[in-house]
DNA sequence: TTTGTTGTTCGCAAAAGTACGAACAAAATG
DNA sequence: CATTTTGTTCGTACTTTTGCGAACAACAAA
């Protein structure tokens, strides 16, 4: 089976689509927004401020994880999560990229 | 019932996931690059530099409409869409102040 | 009126997302 | 060792998303 390969275009397609898709919970926006604000943000931190149980919670921070706009590390007993600057970066540059074009349409 | 308002910013993550959402599938992070590139877009020119089925496309554009993102309005017997200026706008300053934000914590 | 063109909507199936309580794991403490 | 604290993972239920072909609607043209 040949697969041919995709173009960079679509490579940044698919990464902005990860990051947009991460961010497409209003939970996990105001996770973002949260983690953004404060020096040290441990999970029960985090979870003190969301209404959700926290399996719920743990489940929305690891899809930020996974998407990679925050990371965790362990503190025993406790986890401590922070936006992952790495990879805010590459996000900040993605978006501020696709949301600069010239709009050329007219209607 | 009784229901809390919601507050201002609870307004805007809603609305930051509302956007991140549409944006949340490759196709159509990538029909949103099309149109900004295009001058004009008929439907079927759209349709042509996707490999899904004409129903696919539609829902797609159906979903970004929804979101704000973009708009069609009917050329007989074609179908005409464009971004929609206005939300683009508020999108990009949107997101653009999310990324901007200092990034406090120290991991 | 019949035919052709252009897209949308419908109905289906498979997959993914959302939310929760309960069970579990890891490590410190009594 | 039993207990407590801190989160993750599991299992479940329900909803939503994705993608498609087929049916449909609107209108122009033959």
């Amino acid at each position: 089976m040949v697969k041919k390969k995709e173009s960079a275009q679509q490579a940044t397609d698919k990464q902005i689509a990860a990051f947009a898709k991460a961010l497409g919970h209003p939970t996990r926006v105001a996770i973002i927004q949260f983690l953004l604000s404060q020096e040290s943000c441990y999970f029960g931190d985090i979870h003190d401020v969301f209404p959700n149980a926290k399996a719920t919670v743990s489940q929305h921070l690891k899809e930020l994880k996974n998407a990679g706009l925050i990371q965790g590390e362990i503190e025993t007993p406790k986890v401590k999560y922070c936006i992952n600057k790495e990879n805010w970066e590459i996000a900040r540059n993605l978006f501020g990229n696709f949301f600069a074009s010239e709009i050329k349409n007219n209607c």
